[in-house]
DNA sequence: ATTTAAATTTAGTCAAATCTAAAAATTAAA
DNA sequence: TTTAATTTTTAGATTTGACTAAATTTAAAT
């Protein structure tokens, strides 16, 4: 059986891998998971022992094959709930995460697919994240982030690439959500700041803010 | 904070407590969680530091008045679960104990509220057993025990004593099920067993049974 | 009123998950 | 290439929740 301190692990250790590809430092794990690194250690023999992941000591570890489909099953659950709880139970996107991450670690293979079946079968959680479907594949996203964009370029909202509650709490104030239709007007050189309508009305935003923002063009 | 465990605890002494009214005794409490008795002194010591049990040496336990509040609150939680899985996740009245179990556990005040809310306010969860509102008070309830009518009553299912798996399988094999109307055609002084009619088939079912079947008289 | 039986508590272990402090290995710098 | 700095691991301690076995208290029975 798998404790909830070892998925939370396996999760950090998917996380961490997808920026930065290779395998991952144990210091890199303890800033994620607010621990200390000889915890990480500790842990990463435990989860080692049980064959969830690779581990070279001094050389950081790697997801093992059945590690992997642990830690997406993970992601899928936490995404699914989000869905829930937006579209079903009201929340705002920016108030789904803490109990999402409760949510995630409910035990029942049932539960997630009838949730699925419930919730249509949503390819991506209210931040625009991809939801692994009940295979673990990943849908195909065909989304670019809004500092790429060209100069006249159209698009709405698809996700985002940062959910901090202080980044989203920004973007309700911009009056920017899942959905929000968007041009570029203008880019600025000098700081890869942007010029941008929403609903008729132009706003500056950062290229901090243009970056984690997923937008499909029309 | 109240960890895992010792919300087992109070929903455990809160259900003992409602069976037998007084304090309830160590034995008891280790029996219903499967653990042993030297486990249940040491939680129960804990849960008196935490003030959320009375708790007398060699004489029993009782629930504080924060303790009662917080089991009352994980009824509430489970319950609403419950429906939750039935009502839109298409679960079998059945086979929602163990998820119902997980679920109770999820900490987030604005999630049970905003549950009730989309369930529509129900007031028995798929067992028929009453679910709490968000200040803790129980709705009144006009059902006996199948065993209690007299004979040529006439009512409807609207609930159970017991929830095990093995009880609730042998009523879907009776073709009993919440909503289920039932007439007493006889009982047997000799087992107190009954003769009843559902669906104007007459069945023979135990005092056992009966006795954990609550009905709504015609 | 003793003795016996049952229930309960205490004492001492154990495993999971964490921590601090010290040791070892790796990497970077002089 | 040796030293210094950083990263990682080991060693030892702590907390939570559970266990076994022994001691204590309460209840029952003679």
């Amino acid at each position: 059986m798998i404790t909830l301190a070892e998925e939370n692990y396996l999760k950090a250790i998917l996380k961490l891998s997808k920026n930065s590809d290779d395998s991952v430092s144990t210091n890199s794990i303890a800033e994620e998971l607010y621990t200390k690194a000889s915890s990480v250690t500790d842990m990463i023999k435990k989860l080692t022992d049980k064959e969830l992941v690779d581990y070279v000591p001094y050389r950081g570890v790697s997801l093992s094959k059945s590690g992997l489909k642990k830690a997406v099953e993970i992601v899928r659950k936490h995404r699914l709930w989000e869905v829930f709880l937006v579209t079903k139970l009201q929340f705002k996107w920016d108030e789904v995460h803490d109990v999402a991450e409760q949510l995630e670690h409910i035990k029942s293979q049932k539960l997630v697919n009838a949730l699925d079946t419930y919730l249509g079968y949503p390819q991506h959680d209210p931040h625009g994240e991809p939801i692994p479907n009940k295979y673990g594949q990943f849908p195909k996203s065909f989304s670019k982030r809004l500092s790429e964009l060209d100069t006249g370029s159209i698009g709405h909202v698809v996700g985002v690439c940062q959910d901090t509650q202080s980044f989203l709490q920004y973007l309700n104030s911009l009056n920017i959500t899942l959905g929000t239709s968007i041009i570029v007007i203008q880019k600025i050189d000098f700081d890869d700041s942007l010029e941008i309508t929403i609903n008729n009305k132009s706003t500056h935003i950062s290229n901090d803010v243009a970056r984690n923002l997923l937008i499909k063009q029309k």
